[in-house]
DNA sequence: TGCATACGCTGTGTATACAAGAGGAATGCA
DNA sequence: TGCATTCCTCTTGTATACACAGCGTATGCA
């Protein structure tokens, strides 16, 4: 590695972050374009190659990562690659449905004003282009927590911010299982819509739509459907 | 520090686990018991002095710590220890609450079985002696992280231990302001009999009674009340 | 006397050396 | 030939040295 011939802050200079930064964004993305096997173990070695930082920075972001719930730290054996099971999935979601519920009943309740961004949001969602999944989650995961941070609720929006790791991951493998998503720009504007009215019933009516296809159809995408019973 | 007369895992060994651990559970409780100011930054050095091992565990521990909510890390400035608003207190309880309640909800609903666990813990709680705090705030944490575990769903098992840290901090501060718990042992016996005759509306009612006298106590003693219109 | 600049100190950021444990391979014995 | 035991290697755990940034203080100039 060109680290011993350069000074030690020079590369971070250069990138314009740290190299913890670097090495957190760097295996994060590798996670999220599936270069890891789930179920397998990241040496820190090739972390360290791939990113580009010594083990101390990429050890401190193979912490955050499995404090966000990306990988396991097993002792003595290092960081495996969290599986998603057909059941998390379906928890996740009940979860995820439960926080933007709250999150609409309180704007509509509440009569919040409802942030302008998320107008944006959808003429973005309308720009994209077709195969570029990654700017899709992002721009669906901006919309998703405009609307909790809306809410008001802060320790909501971190309960939610802490569900992001598994449901970027879950958007990922939809669009590497083939998942189109080409109805979700006109239901975003209908909740929008639903929102601006402070309509509750019609708001939760319209998340429920919006969340509830996805578990299932990965689910079955994925080979294992799952029984009927979790709808409570 | 006697570290340097000492080989590396000597003192594991003697601990009978990791200096990381002993770092975090040394700082965590350190943190529980009041002895670092809210808003003032914990110094690595220090960090290493109170739980004597070296920066690197200690930085881990920090991180660990960070990603639970105890501490906020500002970039080239430390670890910062983040104080509890009175706002915050009551967006947690909102969400404590909606967890609750939507554990209680499966339970009943689908008709779970209820952990045999909440009989023993009840009766702990009757022998606990009347100063002992930790003791207090430790088995009314495993109580209720019963009940959320009993809910089936592991996501929100995990959204629950996520607010763990802060509750626990509440929990400890309402402690130091005076505030006495004597009727919650009842309450959490009310409510394992209404879950275990799977009664939903009995269940979610006791829920309530027993979440929503926490966050006016606290507040309205640390001399912060909160103008109503929380309640969504 | 007040403000600005520079220097030094303190504390964090990063790299790396060393220690130790866990797993695998190889060899020996049954 | 199969199993068990031992040793080696690979990887993680920990400590520490060094680099660098930020902040406070002191000094000089206006």
């Amino acid at each position: 590695m060109d680290q011993s011939v350069m000074p030690n802050g020079a590369k971070a200079a250069i990138a314009g972050q740290s190299a913890r930064q670097r090495a957190y964004q760097g295996l994060r993305a590798a996670i999220l374009r599936g270069e890891f096997e789930p179920g397998t173990f990241i040496e820190e070695a090739v972390a360290c190659e791939a990113t580009g930082v010594s083990r101390t920075p990429v050890r401190e972001a193979l912490s955050r990562l499995a404090a966000e719930g990306y990988i396991d730290l097993h002792r003595r054996r290092g960081a495996m690659l969290k599986p998603i099971s057909a059941d998390e999935l379906f928890d996740l979601y009940e979860v995820r449905h439960m926080v933007e519920s709250r999150a609409v009943r309180r704007i509509c309740l509440e009569k919040r004003p409802i942030p302008t961004v998320l107008h944006e949001i959808c003429e973005a969602h309308d720009k994209i282009e077709e195969g570029d999944h990654l700017a899709f989650a992002e721009l669906n995961r901006l919309f998703h927590e405009a609307i909790v941070a809306a809410s008001g609720n802060k320790v909501l929006l971190q309960v939610f911010e802490n569900l992001r790791a598994n449901l970027t991951r879950v958007a990922m493998l939809s669009f590497r299982l083939g998942v189109r998503r080409t109805s979700e720009g006109g239901q975003h504007r209908r909740l929008v819509e639903a929102l601006e009215a402070h309509d509750v019933d019609l708001a939760l009516e319209r998340v429920d739509i919006h969340l509830s296809r996805m578990p299932r159809l990965v689910a079955s995408l994925s080979g294992s459907p799952k029984p009927d019973g979790q709808g409570g």
